[in-house]
DNA sequence: ACCCTATTTGGCTATTTTGTCAAGTAGCCA
DNA sequence: TGGCTACTTGACAAAATAGCCAAATAGGGT
């Protein structure tokens, strides 16, 4: 039995990075609270609500990744989104959530342009 | 100083899992690969290349997340794409790799519709 | 220089994820 | 029934991730 066609695991190298920033509910909280404006670790972590240290973290796996990038302005560090974008698939997965116990249905609501 | 927006970590707790499913090079494969048509576990294995074991349970993390569906089919059990826009983030993603170096780019070429 | 505030990082533990082998289950056919 | 193929699952070890405290770094103001 031969493979129908190849797959490349080091192609999905990158992406599986960028997923994998987004795949925690701090994480996404943080993209979320970017998408209005910048914001500062203080600020970002007053809103998520957890240990400055961990938000840190959290924001470094993202720059890291690509997501966000960071500025400094005297003594605050301010972290914005660097790919508006990914505000768009985040959208669709959120959108997931409600249909996911139907089988085969395919209506993603926040992106009607892929059937 | 206040939190400038409320964030619930538990709205984005199932978005996470999705990502979370996403987030492995093998199981973006698999899911490259039924965004052409429905395969079974050995036709998988084969095209992404390693243990059966190990197919079948990143199968498994793939459809209890809601982006696979599974049907039998005799001796076979034939795994398909149950929401198939995952694969306009999944390509989006993917068009980020080409421009991470550069800050504040926000040219994600496969998604032109948000900024 | 000193102190203060903002953020990152080292060190640690607990938890989760990954991959493999072996054993188990499920349907088909003789 | 028995044997065969296809797939899943238990059990385990290795690796990665998460979260916290404490220490370190960096810039601003005095």
């Amino acid at each position: 039995m031969r493979s129908p066609m190849p797959i490349s695991l080091t192609d999905n190298e990158y992406p599986a990075t960028v997923f994998k920033a987004l795949a925690h509910p701090a994480r996404l909280g943080v993209v979320q609270m970017l998408a209005e404006k910048e914001f500062c670790v203080q600020e970002i972590t007053a809103a998520i609500g957890s240990d400055i240290s961990t938000i840190s973290r959290h924001l470094s796996v993202l720059r890291q990744s690509g997501i966000l990038a960071s500025r400094r302005e005297g003594n605050c560090i301010y972290y914005s989104l660097r790919t508006p974008c990914v505000l768009s698939f985040i959208e669709c997965v959120r959108s997931l959530s409600a249909e996911t116990s139907e089988p085969d249905s395919d209506a993603c609501t926040a992106c009607g342009k892929v059937k």
